[in-house]
DNA sequence: TTATTAATCTACTAATTCTATAGGGTTTTA
DNA sequence: TAAAACCCTATAGAATTAGTAGATTAATAA
């Protein structure tokens, strides 16, 4: 399941995405109108300027806005950020690997076999669909 | 992250269909050969048997077995099973649909549309992999 | 027939982590 | 001076991953 942190993030991101001039947005105006948390919106659109998604400008008139172009943000980096990794078992992730506990040989596991088709399909559409195909569903 | 639970789940129905004659296996003998943890094995093989995935033998020589052919169980309806919904947001699931609180219009979510493409592209993977496609990888 | 043993079944408990916030105060800037 | 981001802390509830104790059932050996 998506967490709540991620799909929000990506909302404020595509609210951010739609606006004229890339002007700076407030945290309330987000919240209002996507129905957002504030203080939960505040933790995460901090996250994404951590990361490199956006910066922010403080005082009247601040706001947060995109650092990119929509058409240069993947969903794959933003999933990555907000969610973590995009395969369901650690031993199968190319950002995030870990060995699991319980297998003696990655390479005879039949549930690590079918996460990697698994992994390979959803990261085949988070890398090709940016903040910009998004914006497109309106 | 995929759960232990349906991980465990998955190893387990693989060792049982990997079993020559069908012929009911312990859980002990499971939790030794998978590295699984005994008690929560046993909670996930009830979960299997209550689904009708698995029956069971009480007593001396009893133990767990399939009920059907390892082809004709689908790593989707095992995966519903034990893990839930294969959608990544309930608005989005085929089997366990629920409404997304926050959204005003489900048509118009950017989210829901990003969903609706890895829910269809994972679909296809679980619906058309079974139990004995995975035995194969050995 | 009886006792033993090897199984599943049921119910309760518990530690740990994750999720989704809420609150309050500080700093910056128009 | 007001509006905005920034920063730190706390927390209730849920989910995960088990552990504990005992009841029930069935095959088999005495």
């Amino acid at each position: 399941m998506l967490s709540k942190k991620t799909k929000y993030g990506i909302k404020a991101l595509t609210f951010l995405a739609r606006q004229e001039d890339n002007a700076p947005v407030s945290i309330a105006t987000i919240s209002k109108s996507e129905n957002i948390s504030l203080k939960f919106l505040e933790s995460i659109l901090l996250t994404l300027r951590k990361n490199g998604f956006l910066s922010s400008k403080k005082g009247k008139g601040g706001g947060y806005y995109l650092l990119k172009e929509p058409s240069e943000i993947k969903m794959a980096s933003i999933y990555r950020v907000l969610e973590g990794p995009i395969s369901m078992v650690p031993c199968v992730s190319l950002n995030f690997y870990e060995k699991c506990a319980d297998c003696p040989d990655e390479n005879v596991c039949a549930v690590r076999n079918l996460m990697i088709q698994i992994r390979d399909s959803s990261l085949q559409i988070f890398k090709n669909t940016t903040l910009a195909d998004l914006c497109r569903y309106k």
